[in-house]
DNA sequence: ATAGGATTAGACCGTACGGTCAAGACGCAA
DNA sequence: TTGCGTCTTGACCGTACGGTCTAATCCTAT
């Protein structure tokens, strides 16, 4: 059985699922979601495509599982980061510099996770994992938050505010999706300029 | 045959065309794009799916149709806001205003636009419709690079500026496919501001 | 060694897609 | 009326997909 609950997965079964997730990763980055096939995906991993199946209930089970080991890493890291300082202002600097470093870092990762949530849709055509309201943003919305009561950043509907500091930051895997090979020096030098001064409170 | 060159188009072919494109942006909208088959808008447009091919050569003709249609509306709309100022900073709020006010105007338009060059593909998976080099911002590159050089903007990468810019506008368009009915006059209010507060040159 | 679960491959199935085709319906000029 | 180009349809085809199933193989505990 393919675990998913009761006893610890085998050895195999860790290995495995490694190995089909890094393949759908690149499957998806190098074809693009429409033609990342389960065949494709398991062609790249050496498997055959029950082998997916056996592991990982079926596509959709796939891609979400690699949904979430994209995000939570980028979450995870964002969270370190902030967790250093108190002050909104050095907290918001640490939240965008740790997530374009880590963007930077993860490249393939990282486009291949947005493409999926992006693409996907459920059986009727929904959007399936782009909810993107509460839960993702809420570390932003606190510090964003936090920053416009004590002053430091200039009063804003929070919701506007969260959605620019996100466009901002979008702006990096834009680009990646134009040339996955891009020098991201001076965005990454340049972006936290532009958010502050987006949101930087009148002296 | 179905006009294509040659002779001036018939009467019922201009009509069936836009009748189909409009079919074509709906069913995106409600079904997605990778839902959006050629059946489903036929059976929108109230024809058959052979009257489709009949107009437009294949599926991947009408939808360049379709984001040509979408696009270069908006384009048109830019190009004569921008062209009634002469200064680069009013032709940028030109630029953004006619922009937000388009899109605002023009949603379904717009997100279905929107969601055929993000997802269309050709057939080894590499982006057909997303060049996004040249063409499509020389009209923005030209004022921020005026702007730069008579420093009224801060000097900045004029690739970056211009991604900034678009990023900024993208949270439109963000907004509206997260809900097509929002309320976009906070929106319309604080993105020319917050282009400027991001571009503007230190006084 | 051997039983029994874990694991794997390959054949197979139903479905939905984009596109083709032959045949007819319509309208208009002679 | 007759002919012809325009237009439209529904049936049909080949392909690719996600997923199932069967049978065989591996691995490990006893």
């Amino acid at each position: 059985m393919s675990s998913s609950s009761g006893a610890a997965p085998t050895f195999t079964e860790t290995a495995r699922r490694a190995q089909i997730v890094q393949a759908a990763i690149t499957t998806v980055n190098e074809l693009g979601y429409p033609r990342a096939s389960l065949a494709e995906i398991a062609r790249r991993a050496g498997v055959a495509k029950s082998a997916i199946v056996y592991y990982f209930a079926s596509k959709d089970m796939l891609l979400l599982h690699v949904v979430e080991h994209v995000f939570t890493a980028l979450d995870d890291v964002r969270d370190k980061a902030v967790a250093a300082h108190t002050d909104p202002a050095a907290q918001l600097r640490a939240y965008v510099g740790s997530h374009l470093a880590h963007v930077d870092g993860h490249r393939p990762e990282i486009t291949a996770g947005i493409e999926i949530v992006v693409s996907h849709r459920g059986p009727d055509g929904i959007p399936l994992y782009l909810t993107a309201t509460d839960e993702d943003t809420a570390l932003l919305r606190r510090i964003l938050g936090d920053g416009m009561a004590q002053g430091v950043f200039r009063q804003l509907p929070l919701r506007l505010a969260v959605d620019v500091v996100e466009a901002l930051l979008d702006t990096v895997t834009t680009q990646l999706q134009r040339d996955p090979t891009a020098d991201l020096g001076t965005l990454r030098e340049e972006i936290p300029t532009i958010v502050f001064r987006a949101l930087a409170a009148p002296e």
